[in-house]
DNA sequence: ACATTAATTATGT
DNA sequence: ACATAATTAATGT
């Protein structure tokens, strides 16, 4: 409890903001200190792309602060939101899968906080600090997962279903608590939500719509609060 | 059951 | 005042 002192154009870097990430959690103090010396820090305004598709993955990054969504972009200009990365997170690691590119588009959702190292030393990483290489498969595991999830959905499920486990998954990884529900944590809008469950923005709008008319959720321009989560679990279920 | 088109309104800088 | 977001109805596949 302290320092949290000045605001910088380059903010200073403290063991204590990364100490307890998963990742690091393992590792000793010099180690870590080890690790923050050979890291870049950068701030990313909201909205702007951190790395994008088919680029050289000379860099590997570790989201301090902020939300980043993943996105691709289909043959014919069409966005796909792929998944969102919330603060504590790896990503850009398409070294750990053995990539010379990356293999999408890193956007911010909020105003974010990175860090980053060259590629290079990804092994070095991997073989002398014990736990770290363990922690980075577990989240590429845990998406994996996610995207087996969404190809099943998207094959399976109706759009409001489908819309109704975007929500859910969105309140689970990144929602916050507020008195009358749960708050998704960054700005999103009808749009983005079509571009996660392969529809358009109308149909979304009027899913919402009618969502808030029975009282599941409370929504504004750009923002969404989940008042009973369980009425969209139900949805999902597909018990209508 | 959903997309598309289009017109209208609300909201944030 | 302007741009961006959201709603709503009508029409199409």
């Amino acid at each position: 409890m302290k320092t949290k002192s000045r605001q910088n154009l380059r903010p200073r870097l403290d063991e204590s903001l990364i100490a307890d990430l998963p990742p690091f959690a393992k590792l000793s103090r010099e180690a870590i200190s080890d690790i923050l010396k050979q890291a870049t820090s950068r701030r990313h305004d909201a909205g702007t792309a951190i790395f994008e598709e088919g680029r050289e993955a000379d860099r590997f990054y570790m989201l301090l602060d902020g939300y980043i969504r993943v996105v691709r972009i289909t043959p014919d200009g069409e966005q796909v939101i792929a998944h969102h990365i919330p603060a504590g997170q790896l990503f850009g690691i398409a070294v750990a899968l053995g990539r010379d590119t990356y293999p999408a588009t890193a956007m911010t959702a909020t105003e974010s906080l990175s860090l980053s190292w060259p590629s290079s030393l990804w092994n070095e990483f991997v073989d002398t600090h014990i736990g770290f290489g363990a922690q980075a498969m577990k989240t590429v595991g845990g998406r994996m997962g996610e995207i087996n999830n969404r190809m099943v959905e998207m094959a399976t499920q109706q759009v409001e279903q489908r819309i109704a486990n975007a929500v859910l998954r969105l309140i689970n990884q990144t929602g916050h608590k507020v008195d009358s529900g749960i708050e998704i944590n960054f700005p999103i809008t009808r749009q983005d939500l079509s571009e996660m469950t392969g529809t358009t923005l109308h149909t979304v709008s009027r899913v919402l719509s009618s969502w808030e008319k029975l009282g599941y959720i409370k929504s504004g321009r750009k923002r969404i609060v989940v008042t009973d989560p369980h009425q969209l679990v139900m949805l999902c279920a597909g018990k209508n």
